[in-house]
DNA sequence: TGCAAATACTTTGTACGCAAAGTAAAATAT
DNA sequence: ATATTTTACTTTGCGTACAAAGTATTTGCA
């Protein structure tokens, strides 16, 4: 039979899957060197950009799952990047604070990106924008 | 201090990441009424268009992990969708084929890539097009 | 022929991604 | 004021994703 819209080469979802996989890939020697895994990456961009916020604003601006988040901050916290710390006023609340180590560590991060687009030299700038305004699209329709 | 090329709303990974795990799930209530899991699904669609094939040319196609495969297999055979089969001629190879299961599910299957399409309504057509484009553009890069 | 290297797959251990269930505290309703 | 609901987070169980190590078989080379 072989439906042509089954076929992977018609498969949007299927090029993502590979995309993100293949690009955390490309992360993830420059990220050992620093003792994050990707997701963990993430996290701490989250956190340079905005620090002191709750678990719930971290799901929210990382997209990271709520139950995967709970382990990622468990093992952040043993690494010292982090402290976990109770809300005072609202104790189901709990905040998250970088700690020394982790506010030194986004000088090391700062040529981690410059370092990913190198392997993509001959993929047009340009395109890394379309790219990028489509995906926002996308993103809008999968809240 | 707070480096730009750190931020979020700059990471292409990120955003990757977060259109992968959406649209897979997406895909999870349409797949669980196969029960079907993604990456099965995905095995499921390179079989269905070229069937009775080796593992090392299943995990060419899908880009799924050689080891996660082994057990993706394994779980795909126990539905009796497949069968595992050890190459006479080389022994090191192991063959798979569709079970008659396998082979019916395809037409359960079929409409799954229009559902989710309605998902996506007032992406223009246009703009998938070249968000396929551009994909393989990259995924070119990650070999 | 015999042995090193390559190939094909499996196994192991760690880290998510996710749904669903569980716990605790705060907000809301009656 | 107490019960119900909602919110915030944790726990559990399953299914990958990945690197690295392991096993078996075959190929290639001296």
């Amino acid at each position: 039979m072989s439906y042509e819209q089954l076929k992977l080469k018609n498969q949007l979802c299927h090029r993502l899957y590979m995309a993100s996989n293949g690009i955390t890939r490309r992360y993830r020697p420059h990220l050992e060197a620093l003792d994050l895994t990707y997701p963990q990456y993430v996290v701490m961009m989250a956190l340079w950009e905005q620090d002191n916020i709750t678990i719930a604003q971290l799901v929210d601006l990382t997209a990271i799952d709520g139950g995967a988040m709970t382990l990622i901050l468990k093992k952040m916290a043993i690494k010292s990047l982090i402290q976990i710390v109770s809300d005072e006023n609202d104790k189901r609340k709990k905040c998250i604070k970088l700690l020394p180590q982790g506010i030194a560590l986004e000088e090391q991060a700062q040529h981690i990106p410059e370092l990913i687009k190198c392997g993509f030299s001959d993929v047009d700038e340009k395109e890394i924008s379309q790219l990028i305004t489509i995906l926002d699209k996308v993103l809008v329709k999968l809240d």
